[in-house]
DNA sequence: AGTAGATTTGCAGCCGATGCACTTATAGCC
DNA sequence: GGCTATAAGTGCATCGGCTGCAAATCTACT
């Protein structure tokens, strides 16, 4: 049914050829002239394919864009699961973050578009479901507590929240080279205050008990 | 040109009324049959207006839902603008969630339908901006922070993020009526994080200094 | 009454998205 | 090389949200 190393058929070529085809028109044509204005219509055409395909290849316009996130969240997992032992969880998203600073010829493009449209940060927020719950479970661990437990939630979600904030931050309000400095204070910062809250978690360690409380012991 | 008092007059109460109608008409049909299953054409239809005039008073669908978040942000303004001394803008915010618990009849209802979609969440957590720029200035202030520093923009992000994270908590998970508590137990946790996040930003202090520095001094 | 201005409506149309049936290309077998 | 099962690509019709425009309707004020 399918292999992986000699060629994966002529068939499989073509379609991830199609595929890539797509991706790559369709931001070109989004960052040149933006993504509400550009049509389905148009990427079909630039793609030489017809528009009912495109919607064959992605559900939907803004899956052209965010196609690519579960394969990062993929990564941030393998981040997570091989951390070393003296590393938290925030430690290991903290270092993939500051990883991620990027090198796919796709990634530069797609933070152009990304900073020029609002409607696509409000989706890249939506997709971040995902990400946080990995962070939800490996921060449970380092809590000792149960991944429904309310409170890994709740710093997972600050945590995604308080990233995106530094990444979406006007870059146009930033000089020019001192970007990535300015970037990576602000990364210090958020750490910072996910680690104090953190702390004052553990430390307060209330009554409330999740409903399946005792995971072991 | 316009009063408040006596009668606003006739043309103005048929408005308001047309309005009303529309939305509770809405309101009804999404808890009824759910967001996405509801036409516009529908809702016209029980309202007794023409759809067209349904986009005379409502940008979109969504807002038909969302329509009354100014006003909640206005309250929110006002509990920041007039919290005692001793408060932080947390506190403040910490009593105006707990206090909206709820009394307005198409609160209920606007909480149901939510519930139960989830393109209506994401929406709504789009909404949030204003309600975090609010933060923002609060918590800047409570820092001797420039409102353009990254850091209470940081926190009020987080905040928002860990409080929606409490409201959004599956209600179906919860016994019934141990839900009071349990969501009292969670603003609780979420407190904790945030002060102890603060205090260790208080404590950072770092060197990047904001690009306009000295507020005052 | 009568006019100016606001409200409401119908109509035509754009765009994203979906279901269905039909053509075209590939794969694997004889 | 042909032949067929299967998958990819396409055309068509349709829906629902949304918009611009202009005609019809209503309120306000003289």
């Amino acid at each position: 049914m399918e292999m992986s190393s000699p060629s994966p058929g002529l068939r499989e070529r073509k379609k991830q050829k199609t595929r890539d085809t797509i991706i790559k028109v369709a931001l070109d044509l989004f960052a040149e002239r933006g993504y509400e204005q550009t049509t389905i219509a148009e990427i079909a055409d630039a793609a030489e394919v017809s528009p009912r395909t495109i919607f064959a290849y992605f559900p939907t316009k803004e899956d052209i864009v965010f196609c690519q996130l579960p394969e990062t969240r993929e990564r941030l997992a393998q981040a997570l699961r091989e951390r070393p032992d003296g590393a938290t969880a925030l430690d290991a998203l903290r270092d993939f973050i500051a990883g991620s600073l990027d090198s796919d010829p796709n990634a530069v493009l797609r933070k152009r578009i990304l900073q020029s449209d609002e409607t696509l940060r409000r989706g890249e927020r939506a997709r971040s479901g995902p990400f946080e719950q990995l962070m939800v479970e490996a921060i449970a661990e380092d809590l000792h507590a149960d991944p429904d437990d309310i409170r890994p939630q709740i710093v997972a979600a600050a945590a995604a929240a308080a990233f995106t904030t530094v990444r979406e931050r006007d870059p146009a309000a930033l000089p020019e080279s001192d970007s990535l400095e300015q970037t990576m204070a602000a990364i210090d910062d958020v750490m910072h205050f996910l680690r104090g809250g953190l702390d004052a978690l553990r430390q307060h360690s209330h009554a409330s008990a999740p409903k399946r409380a005792s995971k072991r012991s």
